[in-house]
DNA sequence: GCAAATTAATGATTTATTCAAG
DNA sequence: CTTGAATAAATCATTAATTTGC
């Protein structure tokens, strides 16, 4: 392929690997002075003039702030949804929330079978930390030598597996999966795509 | 208590290959109540709790990415190798870092080059540098809507593309799952779709 | 063949960042 | 400037694979 005019920069790794590490550094709006050392930097590794450096800079910062205004919104939608009714007979909030707009793909989460315990776990994660910092009584769980529960984040102990017993291993129905019901696609996006997270919902 | 505590959770084989059907589809990062819901599902099949599947998805997630990084950087030695003709006047830092493999330490790269000037921004001075920076073609703009990707790592430019199919109907489970849906977003972004075919399955 | 010894995977925790709100 | 919220990155720890000596 005798490789198209190339109308654009196509940043090489190690240029795109520089410009991140400046930008977590804290670099974000560059003047002319510095542009020219990055763009001088950056021509080691390939072909790259200023201006691509200055719209790198731009877009990146651009779009991070978008994402965070999108999980913002989600966010908030997923907390307003929560009070409102379900709408739809299938459709919960969270799917609701998750699906929102701006990425245009309303994919996401398999919502179907929402069981009824979902609505009453929200508790979660709040109680979590607080627990933990509170170094309360464990509850259940009584076998969770160490750090008890996760961290940060995660989650919320869903107590959903108890309703079933453990299901050795050589017991496992083999047969089985017969999943989500579909349709909903998962969310894609990318990391931070959904809503964030596992947990919060509690609202703040 | 002939039973050894077993202290982590230890997917079953159905479980691995639902919560990698949904890695495939997209899902990357759910939030409580999908995951709540995932957790319901997969309890069918043995003892699972949210906490599981919540790192389930991190950990997944964060071993592609490391995975697709890995493949990077080789990329990109490869490539250096081919510019290594040139004569380095001197050897920055930051150069140094960039050029370092895969497991490079983020900070203190470029704080040294950087750090001085660089954070003294002024706003207002973007416009100017346009002009003199010649940024004669405006193309790039800040607000996009995702349609692509988001310029932080997204693109890290993979060459690897891998844009899979929804779920080959070939490669499913007859009678067994059902999975979901299958609706590629092709959104994806750094992380390649593909997880990786866990070797778990075996043996349990 | 089969365990002990090694090594590869991958579950679970901890630590650092990021942006925005207060 | 500090704090809140939510990770992603880095790291720790255990389980499963495999290799190896008998």
């Amino acid at each position: 392929m005798p490789q198209a005019p190339s109308t654009r920069w196509c940043p090489t790794p190690e240029q795109l690997m520089i410009l991140e590490e400046m930008y977590k550094t804290g670099v974000r709006t560059p003047n002319a002075p510095q542009i020219q050392q990055i763009t001088a930097h950056l021509s080691y590794y390939g072909k790259i003039e200023g201006k691509n450096v200055f719209y790198w800079f731009q877009n990146h910062k651009a779009r991070d702030r978008q994402k965070l205004r999108r999980r913002l919104s989600r966010h908030q939608q997923l907390l307003q949804q929560h009070q409102m009714s379900l709408p739809l007979p299938q459709f919960h909030p969270m799917e609701a929330a998750a699906s929102y707009s701006s990425v245009l793909h309303p994919h996401q989460i398999f919502h179907q079978i929402i069981s009824p315990h979902f609505l009453q776990q929200e508790g979660t994660e709040a109680m979590n930390l607080i627990s933990k910092l509170e170094a309360s009584e464990g509850e259940e769980d009584p076998e969770r030598p160490p750090a008890t529960c996760p961290a940060s984040y995660a989650c919320e102990r869903v107590t959903v597996s108890e309703a079933r017993p453990p299901v050795p291993p050589c017991c496992r129905p083999t047969r089985t999966l017969d999943l989500f019901p579909t349709r909903s696609t998962g969310l894609i996006r990318e990391e931070g795509s959904t809503s964030k997270s596992s947990s919060c919902f509690t609202s703040h």
